[in-house]
DNA sequence: GCCAAAATGAACGAACCAGTACATTCTGGC
DNA sequence: GCCAGAATGTACTGGTTCGTTCATTTTGGC
């Protein structure tokens, strides 16, 4: 009985083809060794001994170390078209969306540090490969405009002062949510604060959003 | 009358010993390198060509790529505790000395995009370079001390909250500031907007200060 | 069933790059 | 003047790492 399989294969495990899975888990691995060591101390051995397929897989689909790395870029990118495809702010009161606006942004950073790091490693080679992306430039869209609604609302309201630039309060909504988690290092060791202590992040996350606050409030 | 001289240097130009200088020239050239690349995309032999000495040296006194790299870090860091041994605030009413401290972090950190760079780059290695640093912990102490008694003056003459933490404002104050450095590549990219455009540092800056300011007020 | 194209595996090669061995020259103390 | 140690130059090496070559297996269309 054993060996009775007609096309017997010798001891190889009959191999089975998913291209969609093997791209999928390249990706997924590669994601983590880039956001972890950077493009250039990223190493393809490390991600392809990670992998369950060959090293030979990377080249056949993404063609080179920098091919892989643009990909892992664009697919972490498109994961937070989700998030800005914003939840239903338009239902509640202006300074209330404000604050779930800043509060989801706060957490989605803190939730994937993996992102803040590949954009941190694409800022030192000065976004070069992300400007070869096609795909990517439309993402300023979704992530203006719901944050300009809110805005308009509040002025309409004559809650929120006239004269205020979405992009440069995106920016400063951005720029306080990343550095918790950008910094966290250089920062928690130098002020000697466990920025991951339980509690910090909402301590944190209070104070940014109170800052948003009362920078558009009249 | 050729060959003449005595112990003829055959064409070797009389070689001149000077360590402060050498060391000063590596550290000045692998600054830019490191800030440049990181630290595994930085070249030993690509520092080593824009220098007047030769690689040999870096070994001599350094060691290793890795501790070039950290003597580069400690350097970076020490050159800003001059700005944070601050510039006469409390010769200012508080939110006067507010604005200015605030100010001049977003100027140093925009004049100085190499040590950004340099800090980004070791929080990709989760700080563990510069923990290895003896004379990085005492940062802390003059960064913070200048603010805090800014705070304590606003809060005696009642003008500013109570409730203030020192530490989590400099942290804002710091993200907001870095923000438009690091991330100039990637965020210019996506809105478009050219961030080293004239003025726009200007604009940015009361912005900055707007924000910190009306955080701080009662 | 058959075959061409797609998908995969294993091993190899060539360049790159951190670090070193060896040799030489400078310089300050006596 | 002289010499010991500090400082520097040159050429090389051994391991690492991206990418490739060659061969094999799977799979969908007819």
């Amino acid at each position: 009985m054993v060996g009775a399989a007609k096309r017997a294969p010798k001891k190889t495990k009959p191999r089975t083809n998913d291209p969609a899975r093997t791209m999928a888990d390249i990706l997924e691995v590669a994601t983590r060794e880039f956001a972890d060591k950077g493009l250039a101390g990223a190493r393809i051995d490390a991600i392809a001994a990670a992998m369950r397929t060959s090293k030979r897989m990377i080249y056949y689909y993404f063609g080179s170390k920098e091919g892989l790395y643009l990909a892992v870029l664009e697919a972490s990118y498109s994961g937070i078209r989700a998030l800005e495809a914003q939840a239903h702010l338009d239902d509640l009161a202006p300074e209330d969306a404000l604050r779930k606006l800043v509060g989801h942004t706060v957490d989605y950073q803190w939730a994937h540090p993996e992102f803040v790091r590949l954009v941190q490693s694409e800022n030192i080679h000065r976004a070069q490969y992300l400007a070869q992306s096609k795909s990517i430039r439309k993402l300023n869209v979704p992530a203006i405009d719901g944050l300009r609604r809110v805005l308009d609302r509040g002025q309409k309201a004559g809650l929120f002062r006239a004269a205020i630039d979405p992009v440069d309060l995106h920016m400063s909504i951005s720029a306080l949510s990343v550095f918790n988690v950008a910094n966290r290092h250089t920062f928690g060791l130098i002020f000697q604060r466990d920025l991951e202590a339980p509690g910090a992040l909402i301590a944190r996350r209070d104070s940014i959003i109170e800052m948003i606050v009362r920078f558009v409030r009249k």
